[in-house]
DNA sequence: CTGAAAGCGCTTACAG
DNA sequence: CTGAAAGCGCTTACAG
């Protein structure tokens, strides 16, 4: 206790030039034993490692990869709207499940949906000189981007597609999971079926209120503009909105809440009406305990951590050479029937 | 379309030196234009800014930690147990948000509570050259950081304290909740109270357990080694645990859940036997959903956010100068009840 | 206020 | 196989 309080500052590492003094060989010696020890002979690697252990010598990587010819880092940038959004960290793991594998590190960051905080991240990633960058993007224009790939930063986008730079993308099947969705409400019977989800201006957002109306149309539905709201705010306001949406003059018999912050709204304002056995429901992107409420709540799963995993393989492989056409990664959805989506129209709707 | 793909390679970007030329100025001049412009001419100061903007320049800030004099790389380095359970997701949220103001950026991994994967994380953000690093520590001797912090670089503990080195730490009032869950439950009649929680040998299910015993035995109770049990695995297996623990010869009226993830285990035994209403309980930490659980589940809630926030603020702290006594800081727990912890003993236990 | 020079910790041709 | 020297992109005394 207080022992190490003296050693704290100032903050003097050892360097190269250091272990080489005590290993009795030059700094040209030392770097090579770092770096793996290729053609050393075999007295002076051991030499060198113990003055590495005495002196508690660590390799300073950034010197090293200003220095070195392929000026790798070994760090990437994630870029997220919310870190503590539990998609996203499942997302989080997948790409660092896949960069662990080759010792790369992960900066990360929330965008708050803001494309000016986006930017900055991706300024403040590009300063520090990572390999590669991974962004659900919250911008209009990625064109932004094209600078750092120029300057030989790996891209790619998951989640949402970027606009205005082809890029390698990685997106789950939205307008797909969508329609999967909808159909099954719609072979439970229901005419009726509201729409809960981000502003159209979310790519994800767009793309499952279009597999929504896609759906409807197939089915010869006309589509009801009043049953389709955009909580602006998550949580809370979804709660309020479809609380308005329930309570209209002609409400819906079916709900899809096509976000996992949205959908908790929902569910909680139907169990609040105390209409969980009345209105059916199903929510895109499963969350934690949906198997447990009553009933369960029927969803559409994306697979979030091959999302990420994904993501991080396509910048790998642009960082080992790969220099063909863009790709673009569809991640299939799954939908799991629960309980919710499987109620028939109350009052046969 | 394609277009961009033939500027990817090589990663050349331009330098210091290379703006220089263009605005007819020194690097000297430019290095101080791009950190402020201190006590240059203004017109030096707009030719400069016009060859940034000409060039597409962008500052290297990984050469600039090298050279200049306080070493800060404005980044940190965070471990976790895992950045895909959504407690550490907020956690990081917390550190995220007290990091942005200041403008540091941070690096995060999953240590999976494998000591051998937590000291490569700490070794590999040292290397990067971090000025601080959070960690929710999964190993029993933590003196291994001695020598990044004799090197500078400042340190915090979170969610669980270390062992074996004096630092700054910040932890939920794990014992205190554990108290307030278990009294709350014996205040409902109960007296055979079953404990699911992770091993003793992780900081916070010993804590828990601690608070646990603790109560029993202040309420004069005695402790059945049989109700106390660790689920190795999380998930799944409390939920094996639970279905055995409900399904013995003598089972308890009501269940203590210390930990998210087996909370969420449990819960969903409970409801698979159909003892919701029968067997009463209490899960530290909250979870999504957990209100529109029936019952709604009692939780003692933990304030990730504030921890995060704080360990991001002790290192800080240190980053600017503080060199007194480690601080020790214990965020309190708050009881939030929602039924399931309100149900008495069936049977009258 | 401005620039030439030294140097941060390291890697890498180059000569021996 | 080994070492002296140059240099990665930048900052910072130092002299003018």
């Amino acid at each position: 206790m207080g022992v190490e309080t003296t050693e704290r500052r100032p903050g003097r590492r050892p360097t190269m030039r250091e272990v080489a003094a005590v290993a009795g060989v030059s700094l040209s010696t030392v770097s090579r034993v770092v770096n793996g020890g290729e053609g050393v002979r075999v007295d002076l690697v051991v030499r060198v490692h113990d003055a590495v252990a005495l002196l508690g010598y660590r390799h300073n990587l950034t010197a090293s990869t200003l220095r070195r010819a392929d000026r790798q880092s070994a760090s990437i940038g994630l870029i997220f709207e919310d870190v503590s959004n539990p998609f996203f960290g499942v997302v989080h793991r997948g790409v660092e499940d896949a960069a662990r594998e080759r010792g790369v590190l992960t900066l990360v960051g929330s965008s708050d949906e803001e494309p000016d905080r986006e930017r900055e991240l991706a300024a403040a990633f590009s300063s520090r000189g990572v390999d590669g960058m991974i962004v659900a993007t919250a911008t209009e224009d990625c064109s932004y981007l094209l600078r750092d790939r120029a300057a030989g930063v790996a891209l790619a986008f998951v989640d949402r597609p970027p606009k205005f730079i082809d890029a390698d993308t990685v997106v789950s099947d939205n307008a797909g999971g969508a329609e999967a969705a909808v159909a099954h409400l719609i072979a439970a019977g229901h005419r009726r079926i509201g729409f809960l989800g981000d502003r159209p201006e979310v790519h994800t957002a767009a793309e499952r209120l279009r597999g929504y109306r896609e759906t409807l149309a197939q089915h010869g539905l006309s589509e009801d503009l009043d049953l389709v709201r955009h909580p602006r705010f998550r949580g809370v306001d979804a709660y309020e909105t479809t609380c308005a949406l329930l309570s209209g003059s002609n409400p819906p018999t079916a709900l899809f809440a096509s976000q996992n912050l949205i959908s908790a709204g929902v569910v909680r304002a139907v169990h609040a009406l105390g209409l969980q056995h009345e209105i059916a429901m199903v929510s895109f992107d499963d969350i934690l305990l949906a198997d447990v409420l009553d009933p369960g709540l029927t969803v559409v799963a994306q697979d979030p951590l091959k999302l990420g995993r994904t993501a991080a393989e396509l910048v790998f492989s642009r960082l080992d050479g790969y220099d063909g056409p863009t790709r673009h990664v569809v991640v299939p959805t799954q939908l799991i029937e629960r309980g919710s989506g499987e109620l028939p129209p109350r009052g046969g709707g």
